[in-house]
DNA sequence: CGATTCATGTAACGGGTTACATGATTCG
DNA sequence: CGAATCATGTAACCCGTTACATGAATCG
């Protein structure tokens, strides 16, 4: 859905064609969604055919042809129900990359504060390279902002994780795995 | 990766057969990640194929019979090469959620913030009962942790949107979207 | 006694990715 | 002149979900 949002939105502020809405999503909003290639002309394809969008053919000289794509009447109203179920809609995020941290007694507590400590070089990096690209076009800047957050709170828990496992606080949760001694679920 | 960590790390502290381990899941630890049934079974299905894990099949009476698993020795190995993997890697969530909100001056502000009050109250509705579940086993309360952090963070970020919309100081931020007025790709 | 739980599984589908193909043009 | 860019697309694959099937046991 959101895709189909994303492509609508931007079609109703630009005719445009997929190669170049591909690229714009790639260089401004791959921090927050992405969308390879044939993905969106996949999707592009699919709205053309049940009308949300029209397109016309272009070719200047002997250059590839582009079909530039716009928006239907019908397409904007499928555009504001989609926004509409989305804004008011709330799906939490996946976070896998946690799911790791719940097995961290099956390896030496100093090499998980260091496997630990790259990870949080490259969430450091990534964060960075987020704030760099701050200045987003029109209300883009807002889902950098969003995305700078969640990243920053990763990083303080990170941080706090790692700090708890140097000095050794963890005990308290240290998680008893006693080579299958415990058997509380019961078969 | 991240489900085969899971369905592994389980297996090394217990051994364990499917429909169990996808009850454990789902009712403790559906908040981090998903995993139905069948994907269940199929993950399991290819481990044993390579020998990560190994089962015998149990019946009891006339009951379905049950396939309980253990993990290998390969398995142990293995397990350990994903978590390192992961633990030294960061792989951020995709945040689709936040698409949306680069749109909003498609609908008019007083709709936009009476969608988003609905939006907060299914993410506080969430984040209440993920509260509740804060007792998790072991190392799982970890996961529980994070993820409540990334949905306050979500809840403050909201709040703060929200409140920007009302008081109408978005206008900064407004996008002038002039009906296709703005051509500032060069096609 | 009908519905739910236990326990396994298959089939079909959905939606995304990777890899590959094409053919002109422009860059180094 | 070879490599990258422009612009479209297809085919194969991966991996997850939904829906369906089975058959005994147990619950209300």
């Amino acid at each position: 859905m959101e895709r189909k949002i994303l492509l609508l939105g931007l079609l109703r502020q630009f005719d445009m064609y997929g190669y170049k809405l591909n690229e714009f999503i790639d260089t401004h909003i791959e921090t927050s969604i992405q969308l390879k290639k044939p993905t969106t002309y996949r999707i592009l394809h699919k709205m053309a055919e049940e009308g949300w969008i029209e397109f016309k053919e272009v070719q200047e000289g002997n250059r590839p042809f582009k079909r530039i794509y716009s928006i239907t009447s019908q397409g904007e109203l499928e555009f504001q129900k989609l926004l509409r179920k989305s804004l008011s809609n709330y799906e939490p995020s996946e976070y896998r990359s946690a799911i790791s941290l719940a097995f961290v007694d099956a390896l030496p507590l100093d090499e998980v504060v260091s496997l630990l400590e790259k990870r949080r070089e490259l969430l450091k990096k990534i964060l960075q390279t987020t704030q760099k690209n701050a200045e987003g076009h029109g209300h883009f800047n807002l889902l950098i902002d969003h995305r700078i957050r969640h990243l920053s709170t990763e990083l303080e828990w990170l941080n706090e994780i790692i700090d708890h496992f140097k000095s050794g606080k963890m005990a308290e949760i240290k998680f008893k795995v006693n080579n299958k001694k415990i058997k509380e679920f019961k078969q």
